[in-house]
DNA sequence: TGGATGTATCGAAGTTCGTCGATATAGATC
DNA sequence: GATCTATATCGACGAACTTCGATACATCCA
């Protein structure tokens, strides 16, 4: 869950938000990790522009035969971002007959902005 | 400035933040990158550490010989990742004799957190 | 002036990342 | 079952990144 997660990275375990835990205090070498691990998964503009297109499609859903075209990379490219942006808990996988639709998770995207926030 | 950045990456220049734009339309390639930039300054954990660190300090506010021995990397090491972090804006530097002090930009932090945000 | 100290830059080594073509896999259709 | 289509995985290559030691630069102090 995303809150859990959120309580889980600032080391204390304090829900009180007061600050974003970035500029609150020191992060711990395991929260940075964390947080530079779903940092690194957006730091790329392919993938920002997936999650964009993603995000604007009905019902923030779209097919991997939508994305390949406006995005300009081959395949398999497009299916590697996905995939990292998946593993990073962005976006959801679900198959309909052979194709596969890629969902936003807005909760995660929502985390990150919470994590930056200031007071 | 932030607040013109926030409108020039929006595309349509328009200023009203119904959603963040990286969720409310597809973002342009120019857009993309330049957000991505941002976002790999920010995606790594001693850059992360680094920042968090000057924002607990006094002031926000922190000289170089106090972030070397809390992040465990060599003083070159330390130099390159807040030259990293200046580059992309969320430092400032400014020398007092001998040493230099790296302050944060509470705004470049905030920035990038409401082009995450939703409605 | 000369040495000591804090910081930045340089060059190199090792690793990770983005991209592609080729290929494998799975589902649909005939 | 054979074939076609959509997607995922594999292997490889070049680029970019992180880190370091060595060194240059700048400032202070004796």
């Amino acid at each position: 869950m995303a809150t859990l997660e959120l309580t889980d990275i600032t080391a204390g375990g304090r829900a009180d938000l007061c600050c974003a835990p970035l500029v609150r205090e020191p992060l711990s070498a395991a929260a940075a990790d964390d947080l530079a691990r779903k940092l690194k998964a957006l730091a790329d503009p392919a993938r920002l522009r997936l999650i964009s297109i993603v995000a604007a499609s009905e019902g923030a859903e779209a097919c991997v035969c939508d994305l390949t075209e406006p995005i300009g990379l081959s395949q398999p490219t497009v299916s590697h971002h996905l995939k990292v942006l998946m593993d990073a808990g962005f976006l959801t996988r679900s198959k309909r007959g052979t194709w596969a639709y890629y969902k936003l998770v807005p909760e995660a995207v929502a985390e990150l902005s919470a994590l930056l926030s200031s007071p």
